[in-house]
DNA sequence: TCTGGGGTCCTAGGACCC
DNA sequence: TCTGGGGTCCTAGGACCC
C-alpha cells in the first residue's frame, strides 16, 4: 500500500500577504485578481474574513457586505510563486516523489518513515522556514483522491489520516457528491438527475449504467465511490514543464474599438512568446477567444467553466513559433473571423502544442539570425528592468494593461 | 455593483496519408 | 466497379481544477 500526502495551504494568497505585511495580519483581507473592483473576484480570502462568510471567488462588492471592515489587496502571483520554491525545497527534503498540483498544493509519496510525523514536522518547518502565518492542512491516505480529501476535511492547519479503503467509504457516506476531486457541478446535476444523491446510492449503480451515462468518466466515478484511485504521483523531475501558455484580460470597460482590442492583444502575445522563450519552447496551435458583454442566458452555476461564455472562440496551427508577433497575426486573423461587432468585455490568447525548441543549423538565413537577435535583446531588458520597458513600437500607445504578472520578476512592492 | 486568470484532460468528426 | 484498415493531425467543445 502507498504512503501519500496531500498537503493543501490554507487561504495560501492572503496568508502569504499577512506574512509579508505585519499590518494585515489577524485583519480580514481579500486578495483581488484585477485592478478594477467591479469586474474582479476575490483570489483568496485571509481566515479571519472568511469567519464573515467571504469566500474566494466572490465579487468585492459581495465582500464588503459581508464584512464592511475587508481590506482588499491586489494580488502579486511573483510574490506566491517565490513562497511555492521554498516549500518544494522543505517537501524535497523527504522524498523526491513530489508532484506539483497548483501554486498552492502537493502530493507526496513517502518511501520510509512514519507519515504522521512527518507531518508534523513538515507544519513545523513550513511555520520556522517560511514564515508562521503560512500554515497547511495535511491528508493522509493510500492514495492522491483520497489523501486530497482527507486534507480537505479539517482546515485551516488540519491533519487528517485515512488509513485504508473501509474507513474511505465510511468518509465518503458522510459528504457530499461535489466535495471529492473530479465531481463538479455539471456532473453532480447529472448524476442527481439519474436519481444518485452521494456515495452510497452511487456505489449501488452497476458499472455499465455509469459507462453508458458518461463514457469512460463513468469507470472514474465508478472507483470513486469505492475509494479507488491508482493514478500514480507524477514528480516534478518527470513532469513535462507545460502544455499551453496563455493569458487573458478583462477590459476595464467593454469596448468595440478595434485599436483598442489590437493594443492588448497585441500585450498578451508578447508575453506568451516572452513566457515561451523562457521555456526554450515554441507552439503551433493559437487559440482566440473572447467575452461580448451579453449577459448570460443561464444563471451562475450552470454554465460554470470559464469556457462557457458568450461570445466565440478558434483555434488555428501555424509555423512553430516564439515570436509574438506571429502569434498576434494569427490570433488577429481569427478575432476577424469570428467577432460579431458586438461590445467586447474580455480577451484571451492562447498557444499550445509546444514543442522544445531546438537549434536550427539548416535554417540560418539573415533574416532570421536578425529576428532572433532582436528577440533576445529584448528578452534580457524586459528581464533586468521590468515588463515592456522594452517594447514594439506598436505597444506604445496602449494604456489597458496597468500590470500583468510578469512570470521572472519578483514584486515585492506592497499595494498598501 | 453581476463573474479574474492560469491551466489540464477527454471526445468526436473530418481531412489526409499509406 | 468505389472499397479495407491503420494511423496522424486538426478543430470544436465539454468538464474539471486551483
Amino acid at each position: 500500500m502507498r504512503t501519500i500526502l496531500h498537503i493543501d495551504f490554507n487561504s495560501y494568497f492572503a496568508t502569504v500577504e499577512q506574512q509579508a505585511n505585519p499590518r494585515l495580519r489577524g485583519k480580514p483581507i481579500g486578495v483581488t485578481g484585477g485592478d478594477r473592483m467591479e469586474r474582479t473576484v476575490l483570489g483568496a480570502a485571509s481566515i479571519e474574513a472568511k469567519r464573515f462568510g467571504v469566500k474566494t471567488g466572490m465579487r468585492p462588492w459581495e465582500a464588503i457586505r459581508l464584512c464592511p471592515q475587508i481590506i482588499f489587496v491586489q494580488g502579486d502571483s511573483d510574490k506566491y510563486l517565490e513562497v511555492t520554491k521554498k516549500f518544494l525545497n522543505i517537501l524535497k527534503s523527504y522524498t523526491p516523489f513530489v508532484e506539483v498540483f497548483s501554486i498552492d498544493e502537493c502530493f507526496l509519496e513517502l518511501v520510509k518513515g512514519n507519515p504522521e510525523c512527518i507531518a508534523k514536522e513538515i507544519k513545523q518547518r513550513i511555520r520556522s522556514e517560511i514564515g508562521e502565518w503560512i500554515s497547511c492542512s495535511i491528508g493522509i491516505s493510500y492514495n492522491k483522491l483520497m489523501a486530497k480529501l482527507a486534507g480537505s476535511l479539517q482546515k485551516p492547519d488540519g491533519l487528517i489520516v485515512i488509513e485504508n479503503q473501509e474507513k474511505a467509504i465510511q468518509v465518503l457516506d458522510k459528504i457530499e457528491l461535489d466535495e471529492i476531486c473530479g465531481i463538479g457541478l455539471r456532473i453532480q446535476s447529472r448524476l442527481n438527475n439519474m436519481g444518485i444523491f452521494n456515495f452510497t446510492t452511487l456505489r449501488k449503480v452497476p458499472l455499465e449504467i455509469l459507462l453508458v451515462s458518461f463514457k469512460s468518466y463513468g469507470q472514474t466515478l465508478y472507483n470513486m465511490a469505492r475509494g479507488i484511485d491508482e493514478n500514480p504521483i507524477v514528480p516534478f523531475f518527470e513532469k513535462v514543464e507545460v502544455k499551453s501558455i496563455g493569458h487573458r484580460h478583462t477590459l476595464n470597460h467593454d469596448t468595440n474599438d478595434q485599436q483598442e482590442i489590437k493594443q492588448i492583444m497585441l500585450k498578451l502575445t508578447e508575453l506568451i512568446a516572452r513566457r515561451l522563450r523562457a521555456k526554450k519552447l515554441v507552439g503551433k496551435t493559437v487559440s482566440f477567444w473572447y467575452r461580448d458583454g451579453v449577459k448570460l442566458t443561464h444563471p451562475r452555476g450552470v454554465l460554470g467553466s470559464h469556457h462557457t461564455f458568450s461570445g466565440g472562440g478558434m483555434q488555428v496551427t501555424i509555423a512553430y513559433t516564439n515570436d509574438g508577433l506571429e502569434i498576434f497575426h494569427a490570433a488577429w486573423r481569427i478575432f476577424q473571423t469570428i467577432w460579431s461587432g458586438d461590445k467586447i468585455r474580455m480577451v484571451g490568447v492562447s498557444i499550445s502544442n509546444l514543442r522544445p525548441l531546438v537549434p536550427q543549423t539548416l535554417s540560418l538565413l539573415p533574416e532570421t539570425i536578425r529576428q532572433e537577435t532582436i528577440l533576445k535583446v529584448l528578452d534580457k531588458v524586459n528581464n533586468k528592468f521590468g515588463e515592456f520597458t522594452l517594447q514594439r513600437a506598436t505597444l506604445l500607445k496602449s494604456s489597458q494593461i496597468k500590470r500583468i504578472p510578469n512570470p521572472f520578476l519578483s514584486d515585492r512592492r506592497f499595494k498598501l
